[in-house]
DNA sequence: GTCTATACCCAGATAGAC
DNA sequence: GTCTATCTGGGTATAGAC
């Protein structure tokens, strides 16, 4: 309920991100978000051309959101491996997911390139700027030189994602922690000139 | 279009099977069923107690279909690595994403403890078969003795389930095999006892 | 068993009053 | 800008004829 803050457009985006993020695009009505909004139709179609151009803004806010605390922890302090560490084990809401990967299940979101570009882009951007942080890795000799930043970036991304995926099937955020303990001793740098394990 | 083949109730759940894995539960309509099935409304309803009852039993089906599948795999010739490696390699239909993974990002599914158990069931038991393998693994020394099975399992299972996800975002499968690859070198054999590079 | 008819509410959008 | 009609079609289910 953004019924008590800013103006009326603010609130029905905000409703449309939760609502996105809760139900996807599918499973989310124009009549859920104005009840959610506490606003009318005519708002709605006086802001927006439609339920499609008012998701495209909400999705492209949380995309942007999305990226930007990505980049927040894997620009932060620490080497490449503690970069790569803190990602994976950063706070999250395992069981709700991932505001924007769980979109790629949508129907309606992938048949739309309008809609798909900002999921498609943000996905991309993380997934690069992780394998920058790889091969950084690699140069100070804390992973191993045969890897692929590419590769192991996808790796990490998919892990995520696919961690929301065994968490909310268990309904337990607990095998989502798994995995990511999982690829973190696989990934764990070998060459002991570069210990992970301070103190 | 099942419109020939065997009994109406088999024409009913495999079409739900289909629609289910293309655009989730909540996007499936009863409607789009008894169409893509060639039947009537009455059809559905004689059968069936409504669209939950009949979504059950689809997804019940397609649930075991996928363990069974996982399972030939695992239980396969070749060293626990070679099974992993074949579990992931083997061949999919990269873009549709998995039948059984996609449903936890369903809200109805997710909320119903009817329809969620075979999803969580499935899941759970492949994630055992795997860490099962990879414990074999550890003992035939091809795996590292520090390595947690079931951890091991849960990242391999995410790796798959989140590759799905950059793929449907990237629109290619691309990324889903990058993932896998990303994951196989870190997973690869490290004592050359047993070499996963023959010939 | 299967069909059509009917029901009721919701999805999505438009029109026009305030 | 926001509201309340109003509209058309679809989602989900029931009733009852064949």
């Amino acid at each position: 309920m953004y019924s008590e803050c800013v103006s009326t457009s603010e609130r029905l985006i905000e409703s449309t991100r939760e609502l996105l993020w809760e139900r996807g695009y599918v499973g989310t009505s124009p009549k859920a978000i104005l009840e959610r909004a506490g606003a009318g139709q005519g708002s709605m179609y006086h802001h927006f051309k439609g339920k499609p151009d008012l998701a495209l803004t909400a999705i492209r806010r949380t995309a942007e959101e999305l990226r930007a605390t990505a980049e927040a922890v894997l620009a932060g302090p620490g080497t490449p491996y503690e970069r790569i560490e803190a990602y994976l084990l950063r706070e999250r809401d395992v069981l709700r997911g991932c505001p924007v990967g769980r979109l790629t299940m949508d129907p309606d979101v992938i048949a739309s390139p309008e809609l798909r570009a900002p999921v498609d882009e943000t996905i991309a951007a993380v997934r690069e700027r992780i394998a920058g942080v790889v091969e950084e890795g690699k140069r100070l000799g804390q992973f191993a030189p045969e890897l692929d930043g590419a590769e192991i970036a996808a790796a990490v991304l998919a892990t995520v994602q696919g961690g929301y995926v065994l968490a909310r099937a268990a309904g337990s955020p607990a095998a989502f922690d798994a995995g990511v303990r999982g690829l973190l001793a696989l990934l764990s740098p070998r060459t002991p000139g570069v210990s992970d394990q301070p103190a």
